[in-house]
DNA sequence: CGCCGTCTTGAAGATTCTCAACACCAGTGG
DNA sequence: CCACTGGTGTTGAGAATCTTCAAGACGGCG
């Protein structure tokens, strides 16, 4: 199955303000395609391709390894997000890319990359903006692993990743499908899999949400919000600063 | 006490390849300086300024409370650190920052920020890689929660923040002046106070490391190193970047 | 002196992990 | 068609880690 960079645009015009200049300088932006199956690594630590990705199509662990063999998962990618948007700066990407499903992937070189940014500054305001949302992320994942128990980590995560889903059209607040594993979660939350598995069946138990045969079914979405204290300010950043007059000119 | 940006740009200049023009446009940032005493707030969450600090001297910390009224320390702020870069271009920012020690921080509003990154690419480029590092800084942390031990955890954050330290030019192998009390190390790490004083005790009594009257002593470096799984390696981007051609030009 | 913030210690309890075992299912090859 | 295999999910039991509650010590400062 071909995936175009088009269908990803449609996705982003939804909730990045760009003009039909803009948008065919991100369009132009790919070199190449690049489809990989299920655990294949993309970009592995310590390289320095000095290029960037789009994601097309399919899930993306970012993850960084342990000496001991423990790993901890930094984020995950769905359709229109960037991989290694880091690295271009950073002569070392400081973590490793594994592809969950199937993917397709856009490469971008960070060559073109600047060039774009130099015709269009409100593209760069944009990629920016993606680079800034992609912290923000981080950081409640930060404050996620650092201060929740592991019930409200799990309730929090899997709420945040519909969040992000129904922002490029996927699920509803019904539930979403996720391809992940009971192993790759626990990789996510800091926790071993056989605990998130006791997580989720609590979460089952108290009818607040089932995750089973690839989705996750929100049984009770408010109850779920309350139990994880979750607050959407930091994702619906629904871009006015794309709308006010550009930056960089 | 009076400080100027002058001491912040002696110390990037160590690790940071500008020249001459692109130092002045950096001393012309600043609009004013603000002086604050322990315990005050700098930024508040949610508040919009669309400024960003650099902190010229003293300690500050980025956080977040939680409903529940525990809260989460993102990263510590030492001087040269920007403060609130990612609020210029998300509205919220999306935490706040309280001063550790009395601090002095130089304001810079996000339209001056702009028009130097105009007439500077490099600088912008500069300002970007501060940013990466930050952001590389708080994936590190992000693993350090979700995967090492308390112990190592400890170990691992005051062993970076040695490394920090040295960059600009405070302490050595053998330790450094550091004013966080226990409770701030344990928002920072994810842990109860009480569990961080053992740690500390521990810490101690295995004799890798003292930490006593604001001062951080290193009894034993390299099995210290051992015990973290500290590695420099997302710290030392001393900028090849920075000496390649300019980007956006 | 008395107070407050910080550090320290003990003991009990909650949370989470590890080890071990088993169920289920899809794919694979005989 | 069936046995085998590997990946994933499930459960129990015991142990380790970390937290909470409670109390006291120490030092700086009004």
């Amino acid at each position: 199955m071909a995936y175009s960079i088009e269908s990803v645009i449609n996705k982003l015009r939804c909730y990045i303000d760009l003009d039909d200049s803009e948008w065919a300088a991100l369009r132009a932006l790919p070199e190449k395609m690049i489809e990989l199956e299920t655990g294949h690594e993309i970009v592995h630590e310590g390289q320095s391709h000095h290029n960037a990705f789009i994601l097309l199509n399919g899930w993306v662990s970012s993850y960084k390894v342990l000496p001991d063999g423990t790993r901890q998962i930094i984020d995950f990618q769905i359709p229109g997000d960037f991989l290694g948007l880091r690295s271009l700066l950073l002569r070392t990407s400081d973590h490793s890319f594994e592809a969950i499903t199937a993917v397709t992937v856009a490469e971008v070189s960070s060559r073109k990359m600047f060039e774009a940014f130099n015709k269009s500054p409100r593209l760069a305001t944009a990629v920016l903006w993606a680079a800034s949302r992609d912290e923000a992320m981080i950081v409640e994942h930060l404050i996620n692993i650092g201060r929740r128990s592991a019930i409200a980590r799990t309730a929090h995560f899997l709420l945040e990743l519909g969040a992000r889903l129904r922002l490029i059209g996927v699920g509803s607040e019904e539930g979403y499908p996720c391809p992940l594993s009971q192993y790759l979660l626990a990789d996510a939350l800091g926790l071993s899999a056989i605990h998130v598995n006791r997580v989720l069946r609590e979460l089952r138990e108290r009818k607040l949400l089932t995750f089973q045969k690839k989705r996750v079914r929100f049984d009770n979405f408010d109850k779920l919000v309350e139990l994880a204290e979750f607050q959407t300010a930091y994702l619906d950043q629904s871009g006015p600063i794309m709308k006010s007059k550009p930056h960089f000119s």
